[in-house]
DNA sequence: GTCTATAAATCGATAGAC
DNA sequence: GTCTATCGATTTATAGAC
């Protein structure tokens, strides 16, 4: 059942006052004390509800910290058919996707807000706590690469270098390229990183 | 300002208070104008000295343009030995003029206030018209590769992504490697992007 | 001193009552 | 929609064996 369009002034203690206290509380503790050093719990009891209901709303605390960072897309989602396939074009496969929001007007905004917020206090914990071990290696375990917790930081490192001369300085000619154009760039460097020769002890 | 009024062992109007006037004042034009938005003439104004002054105290407008970003070392100083020896190696060789910087503990701090400055207002036009065509096309051109204003830019996504996991983000384990594990992890991406096969155009 | 085993606490997540 | 109860897994702390 679908609540009825135009309803304003809720009663204390809906859905929507609910959820978004929840999601308050999960902002400012992501951002306070990194993605390990919140709790469900402290989440749910800074907003006054029960950890229970945190779940209710949102699911795994993987799915919160997703809706915490007001990502306008799901990566997990998108990301889904480009895992699929084997290595072979991997790189190739993941460009094309990340091009087909990156590109998407709509999303630039949302997209480059999360960047610059990543340069404040907490951004870079967030990142490193939060974002890597929930988004970045899960797609490297998909695609079935050795040493992805070795591997995935380098493609990283290049698709952050992408994001930053294309999207945040504009860097020509990077900011004007075609898609196919960034493939033919990119895809070479991240199928290396991926899947090529690198110094990884032990392998 | 952090001198006290009065006496200072030099009377007013003399080489330091000038050569800071000077600088204050350039920075300022630089972050709000941008590179090519400033004149020395208007920095001297500022400044309350002649535009002759600016030039006797800093050289050329690229020269004040570094200072003004104080930059712990001159980029075109320390990388002049990598420059020579033609294309072949030159990714390694600038890669370990790179780490040789970088990884020094005393240039990091005043290195990562810039990289931060990046993003406040004004300062992505600064390195899109400032950094590019003084710091990374001067490169190019002395690497004598072709088509530098297509390729340095392309090495510019790998070491600003390098930059952003090695020293912003310290994602591991690319924030512990050492310095021949980042030369054998990115030297072939940046020596592909100098001189190795790429869609650009009328080549 | 080092390692291992086990106990205690905490957390994420689910099911079901109201 | 909200909460109680609880399971299973992970982490932390402690104790004992070598």
């Amino acid at each position: 059942m679908s609540a009825p369009a135009g309803r304003r002034g809720r009663r204390p203690g809906s859905s929507a006052d609910t959820r978004l206290a929840i999601l308050e509380s999960a902002r400012a503790s992501f951002a306070e004390r990194g993605y390990a050093g919140t709790t469900i719990r402290a989440v749910a009891g800074a907003a006054g509800v029960d950890a229970a209901l945190v779940h209710h709303y949102f699911g795994s605390k993987d799915d919160l910290f997703l809706a915490a960072l007001a990502l306008p897309v799901d990566p997990r989602v998108v990301l889904a058919p480009a895992l699929e396939g084997g290595i072979d074009g991997a790189a190739e496969r993941f460009l094309r996707v990340f091009l087909s929001v990156w590109d998407d007007p709509e999303m630039q905004l949302p997209l480059l807000g999360l960047v610059r917020s990543v340069l404040d206090p907490g951004g870079v914990e967030l990142l490193r706590s939060g974002f890597v071990p929930i988004i970045l290696l899960p797609i490297g375990q998909a695609l079935r690469i050795d040493h992805p917790e070795h591997r995935m930081p380098l493609l990283a490192s290049q698709v952050i270098g992408l994001i930053m001369t294309r999207y945040v300085i504009r860097l020509e000619p990077i900011a004007s390229m075609t898609a196919d154009d960034v493939v033919a760039t990119f895809a070479p460097t991240l199928q290396r990183y991926l899947a090529g020769d690198l110094p990884i002890e032990g392998d």
